[in-house]
Order: structure tokens, then sequence, then C-alpha cells
DNA sequence: GCGATCTGAAGTGTTGACACTTTTACGGAA
DNA sequence: TTCCGTAAAAGTGTCAACACTTCAGATCGC
């Protein structure tokens, strides 16, 4: 676990608590796992996470049959829990589901935008447009992130929205982490200017092509970049069999 | 809980157990719970389940706790878990994602089917057309889960297949269950045909219309009953007032 | 008779302890 | 040195007990 032996972020040892001890320690773990302070692989040590904690096990056990449904970590019985690891295929069926998922969104919220969102949505692709233009990708991801939020949440389907984000999270276990958000920054614009323009127009089916071939877009670099890297180590996997011949 | 007090159907006695009671007793109450055997709003009491099962209250905890994520039950702090309620604004979200997973499904296979599967898939359709000319039913209700069950499998992704199994289940959780079944079923074969038409041809595109129209349609054909529902329900209480005043 | 308050029962939230499994470290034999 | 077997250590699976909250019924006052 990184660092922190008892860093109290996760305070939970605040209030006269209403609400039980597993919820909170399953925000805590997951945004653990999430923002990568644990790796993927790693074990969660549930002795160990207690002490951290300051609570007993059955709450962190509680936390963590929560995290395993929704697909954070994996157990393997009397051996412990990891945080999951996603192979290359996984990857793919989660940008493919995560595909579907904001395609439908973006022909729901074609369905039913209001002025204010679409207000909002342009706002906030012109201030991508500026940071993509500079180059600054510390200001375009949290504007990014905000404009796919604004989408699934506008689309009024409140288990739709809970679904995709789960899969958003999933997908930050993948060891790449920064491809999983990057890539062209100007290309992305560009998509989502489409995106925007069929959801004014008010066209379902256009709104929901242009969604969900933003994010199949991405699936594609993504694992056009983890293919290329996956040559360049078998390549230099045949270098050093040759050299150590 | 309906009835049955210790009935030995879900037996977790039998085994030197490789796989945690949490584990088991979760797909245990899922099937109770998904079987109609505990009625939605209803509450999991959880010494009554541990003494059922002949478990401690450990287990049952971590079961449901699983069960909350997935969407089964609601947990309220300090009252208790209950079967999950579902609105009909939630039935027409889970229709919804569903449709949409189910396109996915359509489209990934379209791509992919061999003609192994192709052949399972014109099998059930035959059988599903005899079943219907019958008015047999029950014949008719395996065919179609299997029907569909051979797509989502076949479509090769495993994350696809197993939020859509979630998400089928989560509907039986519906009120109106024999609706959220039913419903035309020469309708539901003329459907049933042009999906399989559109991964004959392999084509993608047509194959993820139709999957998805198919789960579309059968949301619509819900809620125009359950509207009309409604309707009687009110106009009765309407004759009730009248009748009252 | 009706409502507010109190009290016990029922039930959830949490804990610490015990049993069994897996891992690791140690020591001896080949 | 290396391999294997053994025993301690670490860790998970499960349980029983305690603390606090909520609920239901009875009691008391009006």
């Amino acid at each position: 676990m990184a660092s922190a032996s008892q860093d109290s972020v996760f305070s939970l040892t605040d209030t006269g608590r209403s609400v039980p001890l597993s919820k909170v320690l399953c925000d805590a773990l997951e945004a653990v796992i999430v923002s990568g302070q644990m790796r993927p692989g790693e074990r969660l040590n549930e002795q160990q996470l207690a002490q951290r904690f300051g609570v007993s096990r059955g709450p962190i056990r509680e936390a963590i049959r929560a995290l395993e449904g929704a697909g954070f970590v994996e157990a393997v019985t009397n051996r412990g829990v990891f945080v999951r690891q996603l192979t290359v295929v996984e990857v793919r069926e989660l940008y493919d589901v995560r595909a579907a998922l904001f395609g439908l969104a973006g022909r729901l919220l074609a369905e039913r935008a209001t002025p204010e969102i679409i207000a909002q949505l342009e706002g906030l692709l012109s201030a991508m447009e500026l940071a993509a233009a500079n180059r600054d990708f510390d200001a375009y991801y949290p504007l990014n992130l905000a404009f796919h939020e604004a989408i699934v949440d506008g689309s009024g389907n409140a288990t739709l929205a809970a679904q995709y984000r789960t899969f958003v999270k999933r997908l930050n276990l993948f060891r790449a982490r920064s491809l999983v958000q990057g890539g062209g920054l100007a290309v992305s614009n560009r998509e989502h200017r489409q995106m925007v323009s069929a959801i004014v127009a008010r066209d379902p089916g256009w709104a929901q092509e242009t969604h969900w071939q933003h994010v199949s877009a991405a699936k594609d670099r993504l694992l056009k970049v983890v293919r290329s890297e996956a040559e360049q180590a078998s390549n230099q996997e045949d270098q050093q069999q040759i050299q150590g011949g």
C-alpha cells in the first residue's frame, strides 16, 4: 500500500456515525484502488486494513464483498483478495460495454436535452478546445471528465449513470493508466464537437452513433498502443535470446 | 419468507467446503429473491436467516453486501435490508440499459458467429415457433431463455454476459413478473427471426438494431400494460370516491 | 377515551476470539 | 549446495457476545 500508515484522509473517527462502517470503508477502499495507491495484483490484507482504519475485520470484509461484486477486486478462498488485474481482452470487453452504455446516454440525452445542459456542454467544449490548443493536459483532463459526466447524468437514467461510472473506474485498473485517459486531444475534441451537434439537433440515432464511436475510437487508440508495446517487448526478448544464446 | 423453515434445498452442510459460506449464501439468497420466494419490500432478517441456514450472522451480512451491490436488495441503516422494490421509472431504466447491452451482444455475435451457433439459434427458433403455434407457453419460456442466453454467451464478451444476466434478474423484481416474461409470442418470434437473419448475414449494424429493438419492444409492451393498469386503478379509485362521498 | 412517555424485546452494527489453511523460515539429509 | 520435510507465523473463515438503535406494547396523565 504505497505509503501512508495512518493518514486521516479517511476520517471515520469523526462522527456519531449514522452510516455504517462497511459503507465508509467501501468508499475508502475503492478510492485507494481506483486512485492507484494500490496496484493491480496487490493483496488486501484484512488485518492490516483493519488496523490502518482502526476498525475490526468484520466491516472490512463486508466492504470487500461489495468491491468484489463491482469488479474491483478478486477473492481467492483462503488466500485473500487482490486488486483486479485486467488483461487486454478484458479491457476490450469493458470498452465495448462502455461504448454501448455511452451510446445509450447520448441517445437519451438527445431526446430530452434542456437548453441549460446544451449550454453547459458547449461551455465545456470551448474550454477543452482552449486547453487542447495550449496542450494543457492538466486543464483538459478534468474538463473532459466533467463533459462525460454531464452527458451521462443528463441522460436522466440513474441506473445507466451508475453502471457507466463503475465501468470507467474499472478501466482505471488497467496497467497503462495514462493511456486510458490520454490519446490525441485534437482528435478527441473533434469527436466531442460531433456529439454535441447530434444532441443539439435532437437526433437520437446520430447521437448514439457519435457517442458510441467516441468510446470505440478511444478503445482503438489504446489497443493500438498496447499492441505496439507488446511487439516491442517481444522484439527485445528476441534480441536478448540472440545475445544470450 | 413465503414458507419453508429449514428446507434443505440449499444444502450447505454437505461438503468439506472449499468455497466460503458467504458465496454459497449469496447464491442461495439471490435464488430466494429472484425466484420470488421473497417479495419486493420484504425484509431480510439477519438472525432469522442465520438460523435458517445454520450459520452465524457474519457470512450472512457479507452475502447481503454483495446482493446490495448487484441491486437486489436495499439496506437502511439500523433498520435492515429489504428486497428491492422497482418503480415503473426504474423498470424503464433497466430495460433501456438491457436493450443497449443486448444490442451490443447482437453486434458482436454478428461479427463472430460460428456455423454451430447459428445452427443452434435456428434450432431454438424453430422450436419456439412450434411452441408459439401451439400456444404452449410452458414450452416456449425456457426456449426463449436459452435463445437469449445463447446470443449473449455467443457474443464472446464475458463482461457483457455477466452484466446482462444481472439486469435480467433484476427485472424479475418487478411486481408484474408474468408481464416481464410474457408478451405476444407471435410478435416476439417475428423479431427473433429478424435477429437471426441479421446474424446469418453477418451484418453488425443490422444485428445491433434488431436486438436492441427486440428488448425495446418488450419494454413498450410491458409499460403499455402497466399504464392501462394504473389507469384502471385510478378510475376505480374515482368510482369509490364518488360512491364514498 | 386519547395521547405522550416509558420500558422491554427485537434487530442491526461492531468487536474480539478461535479454528483451519496457507505461507514462510528453519534445519537436516543427500 | 540443494532439496525436502517440518514447524512456527501469518492470514482467512467463522462464530458468539456486546453496544446501541429501533420498534411495539403497556402504563400513566390529561
